[in-house]
DNA sequence: CAGATTTGACCCAA
DNA sequence: TTGGGTCAAATCTG
């Protein structure tokens, strides 16, 4: 436990370093002179550097999760991806013989069973979250089919990309409700999409990305990961890491929140500093509620933050603040005061120390 | 009316 | 032979 109270303090540190960066860039950005080439070469500096902090952020927390074990099903709140079989590098839908292929499969033989590569993702939801909610992960699809599988109390459905006709995009995907758990939806990509315009109608700023780069969200889309992992998964990923249970913690032993308020409309208060906006003045409210009885409280990217992150250089730009990085969601969707708990009872940030002053809490 | 969804039928791999 | 994947006509929806 100790452990993972310094790997956190460890992340935590790494994540406000990233975000001061950012804070520096916003600056750039900002400054009437940040057209000229030596200010961009800064910009291009911070841009690294905040993703080489956000990569080992990353890399601290898959090291954290292994330990820790699966996000259990226990865990039936907030939303988990679970790759359960990654693209084959040496078949992945980079590959120009296997785009080839499927053309040809596509022309040919296009009842044949294609033996393209897949790979299946989990994706749980909350169990207030529509249903269509896994859906939705960037990409126009279009439903082609639905069938009852045998021995599967839901039908899977069958989707393909929108623009299979007009662009030749073969990608399609099936989405089957898992049996245990409701809130499970496993989805099966395969193919890659060769239309380059992400869908949802985020126009690319640059047409010749290819899709890799081509990451244009929307408010909903946490998913659309079919290649590598993106700033999507990435943020997905820093949810999970910022999330911190508190369902064991009964309001007759702690004061959860008796150290670390943040009303809704006024200053944050910690340790005789005060958190003041612009800090505040975008801080979410809950982007999906818990279960009134649930007692647990977490903390999620903000959908309006994910809204602003279409790739790294994006992410910089948006602002990323510790505040936008923050949303609650308690089981008092519409109480006036909401709780943060992190793991560790002390940190800096913005040159500040903060000291939370329920340390027990967080042991 | 165009595009999306539904659904029964067809095709094929196991 | 059978279950899963796809097709395509019918239907729905905005």
């Amino acid at each position: 436990m100790d452990n993972m109270g310094d790997s956190s303090n460890n992340l935590i540190h790494e994540l406000l370093q990233g975000l001061e960066l950012a804070k520096q860039l916003q600056k750039n950005l900002h400054m009437p002179s940040s057209s000229s080439s030596s200010s961009q070469e800064t910009c291009d500096l911070l841009i690294q550097k905040i993703i080489s902090i956000f990569e080992k952020a990353l890399q601290m927390m898959n090291w954290q999760r292994g330990p820790l074990g699966e996000p259990s099903s226990q865990q039936s709140l907030g939303v988990t991806i679970r790759m359960s079989e990654s693209p084959p590098l040496s078949s992945s839908p980079h590959s120009e013989d296997s785009d080839r292929d499927l053309m040809e499969q596509d022309h040919n033989a296009s009842r044949k069973r294609k033996t393209l590569p897949r790979w299946t993702k989990q994706i749980r939801v909350n169990p207030g979250v529509a249903v269509e909610w896994p859906l939705d992960d960037g990409y126009n699809w279009r439903k082609y089919g639905q069938k009852d599988i045998l021995g599967a109390v839901y039908p899977r459905g069958y989707y393909r990309c929108t623009h299979r006709n007009v662009r030749g995009c073969l990608a399609t995907k099936q989405v089957q409700r898992s049996d245990e758990d409701p809130n499970v939806f496993e989805i099966t990509y395969r193919g890659k999409h060769t239309c380059t315009m992400a869908s949802n109608t985020i126009p690319t700023s640059n047409p010749n990305e290819n899709q890799e780069s081509n990451l244009n969200i929307n408010q909903n889309v946490l998913q659309g990961l079919e290649q590598q992992p993106n700033p999507n998964e990435l943020l997905l990923n820093l949810r999970e890491g910022l999330r911190v249970q508190t369902e064991h913690l009964e309001s007759s032993h702690y004061q959860p929140f008796s150290s670390f308020h943040f009303p809704s409309s006024s200053n944050i208060k910690t340790e005789n500093q005060i958190l003041t906006p612009p800090m505040l003045e975008n801080f979410s409210p809950p982007s999906y509620i818990s279960p009134a009885t649930s007692g647990i409280s977490h903390f999620s990217v903000s959908p309006s933050v994910v809204n602003n992150l279409g790739g790294y250089p994006s992410m910089v730009s948006s602002g990323f603040q510790i505040n936008d990085m923050i949303s609650a969601t308690t089981s008092a969707a519409n109480s006036p005061t909401f709780g943060i708990d992190f793991p560790f009872d002390q940190f800096e940030f913005d040159g500040h120390n903060f000291t939370f002053d329920n340390p027990q809490f967080f042991s």
